[in-house]
Order: structure tokens, then sequence, then C-alpha cells
RNA sequence: GGUCCCAUAGCUCAACUGGAUAGAGCAACGGUUUUCUAAACCGUAGGUCGCAGGUUCGAGUCCUGCUGGGACUACCA
């Protein structure tokens, strides 16, 4: 069937041409606000200055047009500039049964149209465990692909694992000169939190001795280069890059700690990759880049050997590709890990990079600089740029050890969920595993959509002191509402399939073009790239349900056609509310 | 010093990308259950959209300046 918008659209061209003699290209609607009576609303403004008329002669012109020679328009209204128009119940209708029994509502399947597209996320350091700002990176970059899938692409989940470097070595070091030998499973600690303790075992350690420097009468600077751990700490770098077993070893099986405790928290949280990719595989690509940038003249060596490129004219710096003994800085594998990934998938149209707003500047440099390589594809590389979670004394420092831990949020949030779902009368008749199973779900949707409804670009606020809600703009009411669709259709166990086409109470009407709109936000949260405008939406959907659920009987109602229509709408409700609550990553049980 | 981001109700967030009287939740106060799930619904109260200019039919949204907060600006990763 037509869409409302473009029946509109067409309909509207056709009457400027008509009355007005205009021929217009883009004509802009707007859902009308619900204080006013109508669906889309019509700017009249803007045709002041081509007609020379007044907005509200436009819009009285226009309606009148519109109404007399559009059958689906049934009632229009003007106020000021802007015309109100209504369609009628037949066509909304004649939409609702083109879509009520598609469990696929709003989603689109892959197909050849679609674009394929790897989205890094996640992408962890192996030295400590996951605290909140990974979660909401992991919680985005999920959501995002499942986004961009329900917008029919092909998307490759991919994880580059920080697992090599001076930062690894810390807590390496620290391990073999306090740990006596201690496992995860002699300590019973989760493996990333071990390695953890030893990283700050690092710290406390090169900072003793570093304060013990400056006593001796030692500058700052100096005491920070010549700490003794600090020197063992790079040798043991040095030790790593030039393959000694031993070594080797040691960061085998630390690592291999990491990666079972990660594992862990990717299971709680649900995320999942396609490719994995490891930083100690790649950290020395890119170099032969930097030969073929020199022989294209991108980049030039300066005096002390280093190479560089000047990147003043798009209002950046100068920077630095290769240091002068040769050995790369990070951009560098960056460079090259970019263009290996579209070596290895020739098909890839798109990358993205799910990364913090703290590394803006650097991706900018990043794109600018496979641009000037001639890299066709440079363009469609896109920094997935989120803000950072803060507390209430500002951002969360893993040396200050100023972190929420993901593990103890997440299980912060099955621990309330529990005693929620426990002290629930309706709940009574489940038994333990099932309630601690639910608690799951519930406890598990109230962090993801507490995190996901906040605009990704924008910083983000946490507060340890106080609890994540479950009432009102949150997963819980979300999933409620879904628990009570399944409820009412349960009870009403009858078929639904079976078109009737009724008068539209106004709450019914309201939630049916709600409904209407769902295809086109997720569309629009694809090209966004944000997950919140999905959240915002299933939260409208929901709202209104319950206010639906509140006005107009549905198992009561004695009007047969009536019935069956509060059914269908109450089926649609739940399709809408959990295709969106996948896209986020949230499930919805059927009953809470 | 330079570049970029942010500032909306007591608190946490919205505002369909320039549209109508700036909306929700939490917290506060009041009401709704012999009727499909009260994690719900309805109501009251709460605002100089950081400040000052500008652009235009129209600005929380765009431009300039200012104030306040943050990030980045390594031959660190």
């Amino acid at each position: 069937m037509i869409s409302a918008e473009h029946l509109l659209n067409n309909a509207i061209k056709t009457a400027l041409n008509a009355v007005y003699n205009l021929q217009i290209e883009e004509i802009s609607l707007q859902k009308t606000r619900k204080e006013f009576e109508g669906d889309f609303t019509l700017v009249t403004f803007a045709y002041t200055r081509d007609t020379r008329k007044k907005p509200e002669e436009i819009g009285e012109a226009l309606g009148a047009y519109l109404l007399a020679n559009t059958p689906e328009i049934v009632k229009y209204n003007v106020v000021k500039g802007f015309l109100n128009i209504s369609l009628s119940d037949a066509f909304w209708m004649l939409f609702f049964n083109s879509v009520r029994s598609s469990a696929q509502f709003g989603l689109k399947p892959s197909d050849s149209s679609g674009k394929t597209i790897m989205l890094e996320y996640s992408s962890p350091n192996t030295n400590k465990p996951l605290h909140l700002g990974h979660i909401r990176n992991n919680l985005l970059g999920a959501s995002v692909a499942a986004i961009l899938q329900a917008n029919g692409h092909k998307v490759i989940k991919a994880n580059l694992v920080n697992d090599r470097g001076i930062h690894i070595c810390k807590s390496m070091l620290a391990w073999q000169r306090f740990g006596n030998g201690e496992t995860p499973q002699s300590s019973g600690l989760k493996g990333d939190h071990l390695v953890g303790k030893y990283y700050v075992a690092f710290d406390k350690a090169y900072k003793e001795e570093q304060a013990q420097l400056i006593a001796s009468g030692m500058s700052k600077e100096d005491a920070e280069k010549s700490a003794p751990v600090m020197l063992a700490c790079q040798e043991l770098l040095r030790q790593w890059e030039a393959g000694n077993p031993e070594v080797v070893q040691l960061w085998r099986t630390m690592n291999g700690w990491v990666y079972d405790g990660f594992g862990v928290t990717y299971k709680e949280l649900g995320v999942s990759f396609d490719k994995m990719y490891y930083e100690s595989n790649t950290y020395l690509l890119g170099k032969e880049l930097v030969q073929e940038g020199l022989a294209k003249s991108v980049f030039y060596k300066k005096e002390n050997g280093s190479v560089a490129i000047d990147l003043s004219a798009e209002g950046l710096d100068e920077k630095i590709v290769l240091r002068s003994d040769g050995t790369s800085v990070y951009i560098t594998q960056d460079l090259g890990t970019a263009i290996e990934r579209f070596k290895e998938f020739p098909e890839l149209n798109q990358l993205i990079y799910t990364v913090g707003n703290e590394q803006d500047y650097h991706f900018k440099v990043l794109f600018s600089i496979l641009q000037k390589l001639g890299y066709s594809w440079a363009s469609e590389c896109y920094h997935l740029s989120y803000g950072m979670v803060e507390l209430p004394d500002g951002k969360m420092k893993s040396r200050e050890g100023t972190v929420v831990d993901a593990d103890d949020l997440i299980k912060e949030m099955y621990e309330t969920a529990f005693l929620k779902c426990r002290d629930s009368e309706k709940l009574k008749h489940l038994n333990e595993a099932e309630i601690k199973e639910l608690s799951k779900m519930v406890g598990m949707a109230a962090l993801k959509y507490f995190i996901l409804k906040v605009d990704p670009k924008k910083k983000m606020l946490f507060d340890p002191n106080e609890s994540v809600d479950f009432d009102g703009n949150t997963g819980p009411f979300i999933q409620y509402s879904y628990a009570r669709t399944r409820s009412v259709l349960d009870k009403a166990g009858m078929a639904l399939d079976r078109n009737v086409s009724i008068t539209l109470h106004p709450t019914e009407k309201e939630l049916l073009t709600t409904l209407y709109s769902f295809p086109s936000v997720i569309e629009e949260s694809g090209h966004l790239y944000n997950p919140a405008i999905i959240a915002n939406h299933l939260y409208d959907v929901s709202k209104l349900f319950n206010r639906f659920w509140h006005d107009c009987p549905i198992l009561k109602e004695e009007n047969e056609d009536v019935k069956l229509f509060r059914l269908q709408l109450v089926n649609l409700c739940g399709t809408v509310i959990a295709n969106g609550m996948r896209l986020l990553g949230i499930e919805v049980p059927s009953r809470m």
C-alpha cells in the first residue's frame, strides 16, 4: 500500500500546482502535535513568498482543494501557518490490516541492496576488568550493529583486542613480583579482576618508588623515567617483542585469564563478535605504508629521520607516523589495519569505529591520512563517537579507583530485580529458577535501557548512590507493557486473522499512528547510528499502550469487530515492542 | 596558546534536524483497583532553554561574542 507521506506529498504537490501554479520538489510534512486535531501538518509559511498570500489563506485554499480531490483526506483545519490534515479511519485500517500480522514489522531482510559494513566495538585492554564506560561502548556497538542489520545491511561485528604493550607488561611484572603464583582458581577471583589487581599493584609500587626518588632530590620527571619498576617493565616489553619464551608464556597465561573473565561479562551483556583481531598480530602493520606515503610525497622525512605528515591545511597539526628509530606509533598500525580489512573483505562498503569522543582528533587525523593516500573508501570510514559516562565528581579513572565495575553493576541490577520479582504478588506461582531467570531479564533491561536511551553523542551521568530506576521511562516499564500484551492475548485465546474496519477511538488512533511510524524510526536510527531514537519511540508506544489499556476495555468489549480489532492492535504493539527491544539487545518476558 | 564538544524543571533525559503553548521520568503532593497484570493510569506543582547580540514570517535548534564545564593537542597506547 502507498504510505501516508507519499500520498500526501503527491496530493499537496498537485494542490500547489492547481491552486497557485507552483512546482515544488520537496514537501516537508510533520506529524501533527497532539494538542491539535489532525494526523499530518503542512507548514504554509514556506509558500508565502511565492504566492504572495497570507499563510492562513494558503492553508484554507490548499485544505479545501485536498479535501475535494483526495478521498483519503476527510478533514482539515488551519491554525496560523499550519494546515492540519486528517486521514480517514478507512485509510488507517487499510494500513493496519496490511501489517498487523507481520512478525517482522519494521525490520528489513538483508538483501543485495544493503551494504556490507564492518563495525568495530568493545576493543578492551587486557590489563584490567571492564567498567561502566566499556558497558556503554559494548551496548552501543551491539545495538547499532543490530539496527544496521534491521535496515537491510550485512554487518561484520569486529573486536580489536589491545592485548600487548607497556600497560600489559605492568600487570605481568607485578604478578611476577608479588603474585606468589596466584591464579583465578587459587584465588577464586574472576580472571580479569585478578589481572586488574596486579595492574593496580604495579601502580602502587611505581608511585612509592617515585616518591622515594623525589625525596632524595630527583625531579618529578626524572623520577617517573628512572623508577626501577618502570625500567623493569620496559625491559619486559623488549623481551616480549624479542619473543623470550618465558615472557611470552606468562603473557599467554595472563591474557587467557582475562579472556575467560571478559567472556563471562560479554555473555551477561549479550554481546558477541564475528571477527576477533589482536593487536599482538597487527601492531606491526602499516610500516610498508610509510614507504608508500613517502613515494607519493604524502609523507616527508624530517632531519632527525622520523616521518611525518602535515595536516595544517585541514586545521590539524603535523603528525608523526614513524619514529626516528624506525618504530611505528599507534596511528601507523591503525592505518595498516584499516587497509588490511578492506583487503580481507573486498565487498566491504563501510568501516565504523565505536570509540569514545576523547579520540575525535585521532580519527580525524586517521581518516584524513587515508584520504590523502588515495584510498577511495576513506570517505566510508566513520567514527561512531560517544560521550563519556561521568560520575557526580567527574570522569571515571581506573588508576584512581573511581570506576564503576561492570560485573559489580550487573550483579547489583540482578539483585534489585530479584527482590522486586520475589515480592510481586503476581509472580507467586513461579519457582525460584523462573524468578531468577526473570530477574536477569528485567535487571539487564533496566541497565541497557538506562544507557541506550541517551543520545550516544552526549556525555551521561551515573550516580552510584542512586539506583537505576525500574519505574517510569525505563526498560522494565516497556517489558511490563509487553507482558500485558501477552497476558490479554493468551486470555482471549482467539484467532486474529480476520480483517475488520471500525471507527477508531482517539486513543486507538493515536496508538495506531504511532505504530505506523515504527519502520521510519528504525530507518532514522540506522541513518544516525542512534539507538536512543528507538528507545524513546518504544517508550511512546508503551505509554500510549497503557493509556489504551486503561481507556479501552478489550475482553469485555461487546462489539465483536471492535474486540477483534483491539486484540489485533495489542498484538501489533507486542510485535513492535519485541522487535524494537531486540534492536536494543533487550529481551521481553511473557509475564512479569 | 590552538582545535573540538557540552550547558534545557531540584535530579536524569526528550524536543521529529528552523515550526504551534519547550515535553517525559524520578523526587514532592493528591486521586484511581468487586472489571483484561497498580512495575500501571489520571491530576497538581515545578522553566529567563548559561548570558548578550544577530540572521527571519518564526530560534532551545543557525551565526558572532562572552561566562562556566569537559576532551584533545606525545617520536604514549
